[in-house]
RNA sequence: GUGCCAGUAGCUCAAUGGCAGAGCGCCGCACUGUGGAUGCGGUGGUUGUGGGUUCAAGUCCCAUCUGGCACC
């Protein structure tokens, strides 16, 4: 494995909170960033001209979802996910090790891989961290992840030997690796439990990766268990290496995320939550289905400048809501999404001019929805 | 005009003479490496109207109103 095109460039720091530049072949990534997830090569109801629109450096794909639809290699045949979805920035596939624990049925894990029915169709699939590498190559994104065992993502058991089982298959996935124009990340895992998040992040870390995730938080845990996680994780992982948080979050999970020395955050919330009819701000969700609402001539966010907010106002978007029209979600989708990417940018400008501390601080003055 | 059928929640409909309910809608909540999904909570009634029988009536009887159908 060559680090070739990868170059993770230190700009600033405030306390354990970074401001940095992960160099890719399709583009710079400036962190902290916040990346939209398109699980299977879209991000729901936004156009990637809309995506670009809205500053995003970088989005996520599925390995698990591509893979069972429309398949890696029709992917690779079609000019790889760049080509295939039109997105010229740097994209990160997850390796499908979450989406295997998560969404498919009757799964059997042994430490070879694992085997699970499609959610889609019933189909019986065999994963290895091999398979994982292979199908990632294919989709051709610029970061991939390795292939872990998301110990049960609901659960709260003491799982060592699923930590175990993500540390060999993590190093499987180094050695599996064959292109040089892909960065592989690790994946730190061990629950809410601080020795095997402490051996964890040890072992992961000595494997030497173009960057290092923290996997199997925000599934249930408080926030306190996640930020005690992080705050172990955090000086074990290498200083040189993006650190992504894999799943997170909301804008005050992104800010107490930066604090503890995240660069990378991916989440469905915002999208998700635009289709199911809320505005995310920064410190509060409306839910735009309230009949509050119906008569609002304002729009979503007084002080956002997103093309939603710009032209059209909250009862035109309860409106749409209401009769569950396609453009509530994308418009509601741009607003979300928006509020996170901008977020990101303000941290990172506040981290470059040392002026984080008092950003965090304010910010965690106001009433939150924590 | 005569006969038959039907009137129960905003809508579509349940309910042996025995606590008037469901689905949808409406109001609200949840959603964190995405199933445009789903789950949860709440609001909701002079049973068309007026009498009567009965311990007890949405239910049986009488009258009446409205709608539908059939026939003159």
């Amino acid at each position: 494995m060559t680090i070739a095109p990868f170059k993770f460039e230190l700009q600033a720091r405030q306390a354990r909170a970074r401001a940095g530049i992960f160099h890719t072949p399709h583009g710079p990534i400036l962190t902290p960033v916040f990346a939209p997830v398109g699980t299977q090569g879209t991000v729901k109801a936004v156009t990637p001209a809309q995506l670009s629109e809205l500053g995003a450096s970088l989005i996520l794909a599925n390995t698990y979802h591509l893979y069972l639809r429309p398949g890696d290699e029709l992917v690779a045949e079609l000019g790889g996910l760049h080509a295939f979805m039109n997105w010229s920035a740097p994209i990160l596939t997850d390796s499908g090790g979450f989406q295997v624990f998560s969404l498919a049925e009757n799964r059997e894990v042994n430490d070879e891989g694992v085997t699970f029915k499609s959610h889609v169709d019933g189909s019986v699939h065999f994963f290895t961290p091999e398979k994982a590498m292979a199908i990632q190559e294919n989709l051709g994104a610029d970061i991939i992840m390795a292939f872990d065992e998301c110990a049960q993502p609901y659960e709260r058991q003491y799982n060592e030997s699923a930590v175990k089982r993500t540390h060999s298959w993590a190093e499987r996935c180094w050695r599996a690796k064959t292109r040089d124009d892909q960065a592989l990340f690790g994946i730190v895992q061990g629950g809410v439990f601080p020795d095997l998040r402490t051996q964890s992040a040890h072992y992961i870390a000595g494997l030497d990766f173009q960057g290092n995730a923290i996997g199997g938080l925000s599934v249930g845990e408080t926030k306190e268990e996640m930020h005690a996680m992080l705050e172990i994780v955090d000086p074990i992982l290498p200083d040189d290496k993006p650190r992504y948080l894999m799943g997170v979050g909301t804008p005050a999970d992104m800010i107490n995320g930066v604090m503890r020395g995240i660069d990378i955050f991916d989440c469905v919330l915002p999208t998700r939550l635009a289709r199911h009819n809320a505005a995310l701000t920064r410190t509060e969700r409306l839910n735009m289905a309230n009949a509050a609402y119906s008569d609002d001539p304002g729009p979503l966010d007084e002080s956002c400048e997103c093309y939603t907010c710009r032209n059209f106002s909250r009862a035109y978007l309860r409106h749409l809501v209401v009769a569950k029209e396609m453009l509530s979600a994308t418009l509601l989708s741009i607003h979300n999404l928006h509020t996170l990417i901008q977020l990101a940018d303000d941290i990172r400008q506040a981290i470059l001019e040392a002026r984080f501390d008092d950003f965090a601080a304010q910010f965690f003055e106001n009433p939150t929805e924590e």
